[in-house]
DNA sequence: TATTGTTATACTCTATAACTATA
DNA sequence: TATAGTTATAGAGTATAACAATA
């Protein structure tokens, strides 16, 4: 049983320091301008790395609820940043891109972000920030089926949720 | 040029997954009890690593503003989790310690917690978790001054919070 | 006067549920 | 009937500012 309790606490351990990210991140938000939450800006961040996209896929990708999603997507249309196209092959579908503007934003936002963080992180190894790129990347993908991004056909294994609590 | 272009990926990229860390903290919370929300359990994991602290400690350690901490303990303590002692050397401030039913709460959650990471990263080799886990300590070190982790003494480098608003 | 801690207020993020419109 | 997306509502987390008590 010592193995398991080595474990455990490793385990422990890494969720003590999951928590603290979110102190590095809120730090990182208040670098944001007045008119671009975080909400907003990551929207602007998945567009511009991944293209045009559905509300679902972007939805995904932002492992958030589709109606946050929605949210931060109104903002951002209406400062003109995203603009939402129709979809050709499907009626109820829309389809989301960054304008020209939203760009714009993004590569200030962006700017700020990696100016902070080239400050803190800056004597790091590059090897480091790519191994802990990586290592989150992986955390992400495994916890990842935690929100369904798809309806949970009967036959998933989403049964996590009935946690007989 | 393309050098510095290449860091700028790199931290971009980091940003991102931080971000989405964000995700993965929601998903462990959910797992908490409804009698426990994150802040409070935050408290009850502090002080139960670190033992009795004053209020101003362990708002450093949980690097968020002394009035989120003051409402967090006052929830624990209204649940019988933690108590607030006189400090017998500054009669300003409060000695902050758990109580049976405290450690026994948290113990709770914390099995919880563990049970849900072993379950998504019980594949993963050791080394990657102690890796990740280092990797993430380091990273609030590099980013920890906004919030100065050992007791502010009078003399400290203490005005960031002077932001000149 | 400076410091510890609390409370009042406001804002962001998030999820759940109800709704519209297409398929 | 099922799916894509939106909106209304509610709850947690956080920070700023104003305040009380003690040093």
């Amino acid at each position: 049983m010592a193995l398991a309790t080595a474990r455990s606490a490793a385990y422990g351990e890494l969720v003590r320091q999951l928590n603290a990210v979110g102190a590095v991140n809120r730090g990182l938000a208040r670098l944001l301008p007045a008119d671009c939450p975080a909400g907003p800006a990551a929207v602007l961040h998945v567009l511009s790395r991944e293209g045009p996209l559905r509300t679902t896929r972007l939805t995904e990708l932002l492992a958030v609820d589709a109606s946050v999603t929605s949210r931060h997507v109104s903002q951002a249309t209406a400062r003109g940043w995203v603009v939402r196209l129709p979809d050709p092959d499907d009626g109820r579908s829309r389809v989301l891109r960054l304008t020209p503007s939203g760009e714009a934003r993004l590569a200030e936002v962006r700017d700020r972000c990696v100016a902070a963080v080239a400050h803190r992180l800056g004597h790091w190894p590059e090897d480091d920030v790519t191994r802990l790129t990586t290592l989150l990347a992986r955390l992400r993908a495994e916890f990842g089926d935690h929100r369904p991004a798809r309806a949970a056909q009967p036959g998933d294994r989403e049964q996590e949720r009935t946690t007989h609590a």
